[in-house]
RNA sequence: GACCCUUUCAUCUAGUGGCCAAGGAUGUUGCGUUUUCAACGCAGACACAGAGGUUCAAAUCCUCUAAGGGUCGCCA
């Protein structure tokens, strides 16, 4: 059976590099019938925190990914780490290391100031006289003196690493806490991971962890490594970016599958197709497909793939999502023609919302621009006897609305774009959006009359 | 500085020696449709990092160079 997991440190938000490595390991387990597992590294007390946590499994909920059991969490766990921490010193496969921070530290710039790679020198690896008084070692783990390590990533291929690149690693810090890596590898044995799927920057890691498997004798999980993704410009991904939290997409107006269809195409590949149903990233995902290098995020294509899925989003559901942004079509009688006249021009949820608030609300202000150039002397009769024509007549449908327009333009003998553009601007305060005639049946004809009047005392 | 990884249009990518004078998508340009904007349709521009090999044949294999990234913590 197939076991994944993600295992964030909480402390911060998720961000979509974080979802899209969460991401794959999803699909991989559910698409395998497997488990998707949740471990939470938080060894570093100082630096997580509780509302992180929360954030992380708050973004889960919202692109509605799952996880198998309960999640687990490291901290819970030291005793276990302690167990094997005593086995490998009794076994001879670690050991005590005396050397101070500050004796680190200098041999540490020495060896910069050689240029060669800093390197602790092993110096109590087969240290057996009087330890020094009043110093709390740190454990350190043997390291194979000579030799290669590798293994076969599933996305970069065989990775080898020199032995003499790997040197004995502090596994339990002098208060006793174990290390990021210890901890990884035998929690990853321990939940059974088959397959690890991580961010490239974890390349290093690897060796490091799988010293440890050999250690303690657990079996080598297949290890995935994806390239980060960085920013525009192709440089990597920071805050000031703009929008790494994944809930800040929520707040923008996307939709949760537009993201994931995003992400998933970043670094993976189905032939040429491009839009992925979450059921279909499930049957198509295949690590083999994974991409070596980097790619940058880019905001065009998600918006794209935004309007795509809110123009097959159904009704029922766009209207919920609109409620975040302030827009209540509930009990519209008029919410179906107010979504077919807007749906299909909108990018976000956030421009659904705006241009539904200019059907259902009078304009508050009018496009300075706009009012140059649809505004001009004339303009005013043509509306005073277009409001005429509205008041004897009662148009309701948009074919009745149709008609009256082009009959008005007919017998005054004008351009339809004399009433047109005024028009537009009476009823939306800008020149663009739905045609006139949705517009006005949404809008109704008292409402299209009071608008008109609106602007020409405005324009007066 | 050392080690490791990467390199196809602006961007995401297809491509595993002949089907590639390189395909799809986003963006962009033009045209059509539209009173307008968008959506849609059609058409166009845009790429194998460079240099050497190997081969009848190379985007694909090899070597070197260059550029970008990652890692070198008692952080995770």
């Amino acid at each position: 059976m197939i076991v994944t997991r993600f295992a964030p440190s909480p402390t911060g938000f998720l961000h979509i590099g974080g979802l899209r490595t969460a991401l794959f390991s999803w699909l991989l387990a559910r698409k395998n019938g497997g488990k998707f597992l949740l471990r939470i590294e938080d060894t570093d007390q100082a630096r997580n925190s509780e509302d992180a946590m929360q954030a992380i499994l708050q973004a889960f909920d919202w692109v509605g990914m799952d996880y198998d059991g309960e999640a687990l969490y490291q901290s819970k766990r030291f005793d276990i780490y302690q167990q094997y921490i005593d086995q490998l010193l009794n076994e001879g496969k670690a050991y005590k290391c005396y050397m101070s921070k500050e004796e680190l530290d200098a041999l540490r710039e020495e060896q910069m100031a050689q240029k060669i790679r800093p390197h602790y020198d092993r110096r109590y690896r087969d240290f057996t006289g009087t330890p020094p008084a009043g110093v709390d070692p740190v454990i350190r783990i043997k390291a194979p003196l000579e030799g290669v390590i590798s293994f076969e990533d599933g996305v970069k291929g065989e990775i080898n690493i020199a032995a003499s690149e790997v040197d004995d690693f502090i596994i339990a810090r002098s208060d006793g806490v174990p290390t990021y890596n210890f901890v990884v590898a035998i929690d990853d044995a321990l939940m059974g991971i088959t397959d690890v799927i991580r961010g490239d920057d974890h390349l290093y890691n690897t060796p490091k962890q799988i010293v440890i498997y050999q250690a303690l004798g657990f079996d080598l999980p297949r290890f995935n490594h994806v390239a980060m993704i960085n920013n525009e410009q192709g440089k990597k991904l920071s805050k000031r970016d703009g929008a790494t939290d994944v809930m800040e997409y929520k707040a923008q107006g996307f939709l949760p599958e537009a993201l994931l269809n995003f992400l998933v195409r970043l670094g993976w590949s189905h032939g040429d197709q491009e839009i992925f149903s979450i059921q279909e990233m499930m049957e198509l995902f295949d690590p083999k497909d994974i991409n070596k290098s980097a790619s940058s995020y880019n905001l065009d294509k998600l918006l794209w793939l935004n309007s795509h899925y809110i123009k097959e989003c159904n009704n029922a559901r766009l209207i919920r999502q609109l409620q975040d942004f302030g827009i209540n079509l509930q009990d519209d009688s008029k919410r179906d023609i107010i979504l077919k006249a807007t749906k299909e021009r909108a990018k976000t949820l956030v421009d659904l919302s705006h241009q539904i608030r200019l059907l259902i609300e009078s304009p508050q202000k009018y496009d300075d621009k706009a009012l140059k150039k649809a505004y001009k002397e004339g303009t005013v009769s043509i509306l005073n006897d277009f409001i005429g024509v509205l008041k004897s007549e009662d148009p309701q449908s948009k074919e009745t609305f149709h008609d009256l327009l082009q009959n008005f333009v007919a017998q005054k003998e004008i351009g339809f774009g004399k009433i047109a553009q005024p028009l537009r601007l009476a009823l939306m305060g800008e020149l663009s959006g739905a045609g006139l005639d949705e517009i006005m049946e949404i809008v109704g004809r008292d409402e299209v009359v009071k608008r008109i009047e609106n602007l020409i005392s405005h324009a007066s």
